[in-house]
DNA sequence: CATGAATGAGTGTTCATTCAT
DNA sequence: TATGAATGAACACTCATTCAT
C-alpha cells in the first residue's frame, strides 16, 4: 500500500525559491503557524530566519506576498492525488478509501504549521488570493473523493446515499482538530512519555485507524 | 427531545457585564472570530460597538483582558451538561448520545462567532489564560462523554474499544470545519437561493443527522 | 491707499486650527518650504513643532493630508480680492493697479515660507488636490486682474492689446523669484548690514516700485 | 539675428560623460524637475535610465553627487555669454538687449527639465555646492548685463536709474513662471490644439516680445 | 567593467494605553 | 462615570549605498 501512496506523491515542487527563501518562508510558517498573520513581525520572521529585516521586503515584496508564497510553496500538499488511484485495477474500492485516507493524514500532519495556518486563513471570510485558492483546491479534492466513492457505488460495493461533502467535513476536521489539539491528546492519553516523533507516529497511525474505521462504516453499513 | 435540550441550558450566565461591555463583548466577538485578535485593532472594536476607544481599557483593563470577558461570558455554552442527561431512565444509551450531539450541535452552531474564536486561540501553543481556560473545558467535557459512553458499554449497548478522544475530535472538528467552510458546503450543494437563517437551520439538521449516524455506527457495529 | 489695502484684507481666516495644529502646519510650512515635501520627514516637523511624531498622523491623518491642510489654512492669502477696489470711485484706474500690486507683493512677501511651497508644488506636472487649487486660484485671480485691466482699458486709461497672462507672469515670476533669491540680492545690492526686518520691508518697497512702474509703462506706453 | 545667437553658442560641453552616464543624467533630470531631489529615488532613476540601480553609486558615487554632475553638464547653459555681442559694432543697443533676450529665453525654454531644478534647488537656503554654484552664475551674469546695460547709458540710449538686478529678477522670473505654469498658460490661451512643439514655440515666441517690450519701456521711457 | 545580493538607517503610519478632566 | 487628547513603541516598508564577484 505504501507503495501506491508514494506514487501518488509525484513531487511537483517546481517553486522556484532559493535557499534563503525557503529559510524565510519556513520561519515565516511556523510563527505564523501559531500566532496569526498580524500577530506575526516580519521582524520576528527575519530573526527566526536569521536574515534581515529588508530581506523580506526584498525576496518577497511585501509581508501579504511571503503568505501568498508559503501557499505557492506548499499547496501541492494540499492536492489530493487520485487519478491513478481510481485506475489501479489491483485494490478494491475500499482499499482506495483507504490510500486516500492515508495519504491525507500523512500529508497534513507531516506539514503541521501550514495546515494550521490552512485553518486561520478559512475563518477570514473577507475574500482574499488565499481564500480562493483554498477553495479552489477544496473543490479540485471534493470531485476526486466524489468520484472514487461514486465508482464504489456503481460497482455495489458502498451503499447509496452518501454525503461526501459531510465526509469530507469529517476527514478534514478530526484531522484539523487533532492538529490543533495536540497536547489535549497526548495529555489524555498519557503519551508524555513519548518523543515528539514518536508521538506524531503516534497520532498518524491512530487517525489513520480511525478515519478508515469511520469511512468503511459509512460507506458499508446501512444507516 | 427538545425539552430535554431545554433542560440541559440550566443558562448559568452568573456574568455580571453590563449593557456597555456586552455591546464592546458582541463587537469584539464578531471582528475578532473573521480577523483574529491581532488583526482586530481596540479602535474598530470601539467602533464597531459605538463606543469611546478608552472605554475598552477603562471597563476591560486591556484589550487582552476583553478577550478573557468574551471568555468568561460565553464559558457556558462550551459545557457539555450530561448530569441530568446520565440519570434519565426514560432514554435509551444511543438517544442519550444523540441528545449530547444536537445539544453540541446547537451550541456551537448557535454561536459561530465564538466558536472560531476559540478554534483560532487553540492554534497557539503558548500558554495562556485562554488555553488553560479552554484545555480545562475540553478535559471536563471528555469525562462527560466518557461517562455516558461507558454506561452504554457496561449495559452491552454499545461495543468495546472505542476511543473516546478519538470521536470526540471527530464530533468537535466536523462541526468546527463547517463553521470554517459554510460558504464552501453552501456552494457545493447549491444552498445559494437559502436565507442565511434557513441555512443555518438546514446545517444544523445534516450536521446533527450527520454525526448520529456517525456515533451509532461507531458504537454499535463490530469495526 | 494702506487704508484701501487694509479694507481688502477682510480676514477670512475661518480656519478651524488649533493651537497645536498651527505650530504644526507652521514648523511644516517652515521646512517643506525649503526642503520639499519629499525632503522633510514628519519626524523633524514634530522635532520643530515640539509634539510627538504620532499627533501629526492624529490631527491630520497623513503627512499628505497635513500639506492640504496648510493650503487649506493659507489660501486666503492668495486669493486677489478686488471686488470692492472695482468699485471704488475715488482712486483712478492705474491706482487701482498700484494698489493690487502693493497687496499682491504684500501678502506675497509677507508668507515667503508658504509661497516658496506653492512654487514647489507648481512644478509637479503630475495632478494633484494641491495642483488643481492652485489651478482654480490662479484662474481666478486672472479674472480679477482681467476685470481691473479691460476697465481701465475701456475708459481708455489703458492701451488696448494687453496679454494679462503674461503680465500676471511678471508679477508672480518677479516676486517668486525675488522670494527665492533673497540671499543674492541682498549680496548683489551691498544690504548685509539691515536687519531681516528691515531688509524685507526694503525689497517690498523696491519690488512694489519696481512692478508699478512696470504695469504703468505697459499699460499706458505704446509699444 | 539667429545668426549672432548661434555665434554665442559656441558649445563648451567639455563634459567628459559617456553615453550611459549621459543616459542618467538625463533620466535623473526629467524625474527631479517634476518630483524632486528627496522625492526622486535612484530605483527610479535607474529604472528610466534602463540601467542598473547599482551603476548610479558606480558612476557618481552618491545621488547627491549625480545631482552636481547635472549641473555640470548643464551649467553652460545657464551662462549668458555677452563678450562678443557687447563688442558688435552692428547692433544698436536696444538690439544687443534683444538678442540677450533672445538667448535666454531660448536657452531656458529649450532645457526646461533642468531649468525646473535649478528653481527648485535656489529656494534650499542651505549652502550646497549646488547652491554656490547658482549663484556664482548669476553673478556673472549680472555683471555680463550691467555692462550691457551701462554701456547703453553712457552712450544715451538707455536712461539713468536702473535697477539691474531688479530688471533681471523680472526676466528670469517671468521665464521660470511660463515653464511653472505651462499647462495654466496653454488652458487660459485656449491652445490646447497645439502640439507640444508647436505650442513651446509660440510660447518662446510671446516670451520673447513680451520681455523685450518690458525692457525697451523700462530702458527708454521716463519713469 | 558591471551588477545581483544584501543591509542599516530611516520612512510614514498605527497601535494599545494613559491621563487630566 | 466617561472621554478627548496625547504618546512611546512598534509596525511594514523603502532608501541609498556597499560589496563580492
Amino acid at each position: 500500500m505504501s507503495r501506491e501512496t508514494e506514487s501518488m506523491e509525484t513531487i511537483d515542487t517546481t517553486t522556484e525559491f532559493n535557499e534563503k527563501q525557503v529559510a524565510i518562508i519556513t520561519a515565516a510558517e511556523k510563527l505564523i503557524s501559531t500566532d496569526g498573520f498580524a500577530g506575526t513581525s516580519v521582524r520576528d520572521i527575519a530573526h527566526e530566519a536569521g536574515v534581515n529585516v529588508a530581506m523580506i521586503s526584498y525576496y518577497f515584496g511585501s509581508k501579504e506576498k511571503l503568505l501568498e508564497a508559503i501557499f505557492e510553496y506548499r499547496t501541492s500538499i494540499m492536492r489530493i492525488k487520485v487519478e491513478n488511484l481510481i485506475q489501479n485495477e489491483h485494490l478494491t474500492h475500499i482499499e482506495k478509501v483507504n490510500v486516500l485516507i492515508d495519504d491525507y493524514v500523512e500529508k497534513f500532519m507531516h506539514q503541521q504549521d501550514f495546515h494550521k495556518i490552512v485553518i486561520r486563513e478559512q475563518l477570514i471570510e473577507r475574500d482574499t488570493v488565499i481564500a480562493s485558492l483554498i477553495l479552489e483546491l477544496k473543490k479540485r479534492n471534493l470531485v476526486s473523493i466524489k468520484k472514487l466513492i461514486s465508482d464504489g457505488q456503481k460497482a455495489g460495493a458502498f451503499k447509496k446515499n452518501i454525503d461526501v461533502g459531510l465526509m469530507m467535513s469529517t476527514m478534514v476536521g478530526t484531522v484539523s482538530h487533532m492538529i490543533s489539539s495536540n497536547k489535549f491528546y497526548r495529555e489524555i492519553n498519557h503519551l508524555e512519555h513519548l518523543t515528539e516523533e514518536e508521538f506524531q507516529k503516534h497520532m498518524k497511525k491512530k487517525l489513520s485507524f480511525h478515519l478508515k474505521n469511520l469511512f468503511k462504516l459509512v460507506l458499508t453499513y446501512e444507516s
